[in-house]
DNA sequence: AAGATATTTTGTGTATACACTAAATGCATT
DNA sequence: AATGCATTTAGTGTATACACAAAATATCTT
């Protein structure tokens, strides 16, 4: 179904500065381009062979999504994301998943949970493998289906926003094994609540797995703070 | 605190193309451009006295927040709006003032419990004149006051996003005095719960009081639907 | 007159040019 | 050497120019 949409969008034609903005959003939030990196559009463009204005007009779409800010007469920069930020962000998404998941209940068939099913079973052979990328597909499928299972397009659209914000803090937390390991059992248990069509325990579950995720994402940052200030390095967490 | 912010920006340098976003934002929310009118750059731009570059920057912004539609080589025109639309949005604003109304229960100070009381009372004088504007801009007041309450960025950006999307809906629902009392009653009793720094009876309130605008707007649509097709005019319901 | 094929028109998509600001650099003065 | 001022430079903000596609119109053929 995904699939679908996309290999019909190949054969369409994609304007530059929507593939302009999608390049530049992947690499903000893989982190390959880092807070605080100012976006300059003539350096842009030649990196990129396109002249200023589909950069430009991708970086519009970029300011409202929040990855990045503009400074007045100096242009766009990387947006800093502080640790309040993660928590904000995943506060949010944490009403969204109990909402879909309520939702979800009331409308998931066969095919979704299989769906679901399918997403565990591929998460869990990324883990033995430590594929941490594989891994947080597969995380970010199992909730695409239970979003998409809702059929409420502006809460899909919302997941999209808010759904690879926090992108280059899992690829760190789920290095370590033990929070893989919750992840399947707390996915697991998700699908279980939604086979029994139970919406309260489902809410519950959604909203109390993402909490899991920022509990794990702050202690990792904490980590990561601390032994840098231990190395005395003077940059930001991240 | 908002004026400030807005005498700040006023000596600031603002770009043409936020002029341009916020004219035609406001265009779409109140009607004035209807769905399924084009956009036409350099129309709009002699019309604002603009070049096409700032005209279509703002495009890309009300792209990304849903208000228009790309079509391919034919450019933009302003989103259409079905029924389901509408129940997503109040869907997904419900899960949000509930989420808000919870985290407010624990930030809430008298200054914040002072404003919800003043935007109450005003929105009475309001009603009272029947002046719909000023009501609906109350009405915002009381909620945006909430949101701002619960000191989360990433919730009070998703707000603005979402809360004048349903506006030309509300102006002629509220023109229902019975509509309007009910708003004050359910504004009241949630201000109690806040203050009463229950949680989960404000999160109930909240998200019932979205629920109840949903099922007024329903209604004042299947009316109007209704007398369209009696009068069989062919247009959509808006 | 109807249909097929040029032709023109309209409007987007992209590139480039111009205007202006702010920061950086250099130079002179003390 | 430090400070103040002029000059340059880099980069954004806006306008315009060019390229191309699609639709509309006109023209030709039968």
């Amino acid at each position: 179904m995904k699939e679908d949409t996309f290999s019909m969008k190949i054969n369409e034609y994609l304007p530059l500065r929507d593939i302009v903005f999608q390049t530049l959003r992947k690499a903000i939030l893989t982190g390959e381009l880092e807070p605080g990196e100012r976006l300059m559009e003539i350096q842009l463009g030649e990196k990129l062979g396109v002249s200023r204005t589909p950069i430009r007009e991708a970086i519009r779409k970029l300011e409202l999504e929040g990855l990045v800010v503009m400074v007045p007469r100096k242009g766009a920069q990387v947006a800093h994301f502080t640790e309040k930020d993660i928590q904000d962000v995943l506060e949010v998404r944490a009403a969204l998943e109990a909402l879909a998941a309520k939702i979800a209940c009331k409308r998931m068939d066969d095919r979704s949970f299989l769906k679901l099913q399918l997403a565990i079973t591929e998460y869990d052979y990324a883990a033995k493998e430590k594929d941490i990328e594989t891994m947080i597909e597969k995380d970010v499928e199992f909730h695409e289906t239970i979003f998409n299972a809702t059929q409420n397009d502006k809460l899909i659209q919302l997941f999209n926003n808010l759904r690879e914000q926090v992108h280059r803090y899992r690829i760190a937390y789920l290095k370590n094994a033990g929070e893989s390991e919750l992840v399947h059992k707390e996915h697991m248990a998700l699908l279980e609540a939604l086979q029994e069509r139970d919406e309260k325990l489902a809410e519950e579950i959604a909203a109390k797995h993402i909490q899991t995720q920022c509990v794990s994402i702050m202690r990792f940052i904490k980590n990561k703070t601390q032994r840098i200030s231990e190395e005395s390095k003077q940059r930001r967490f991240f």
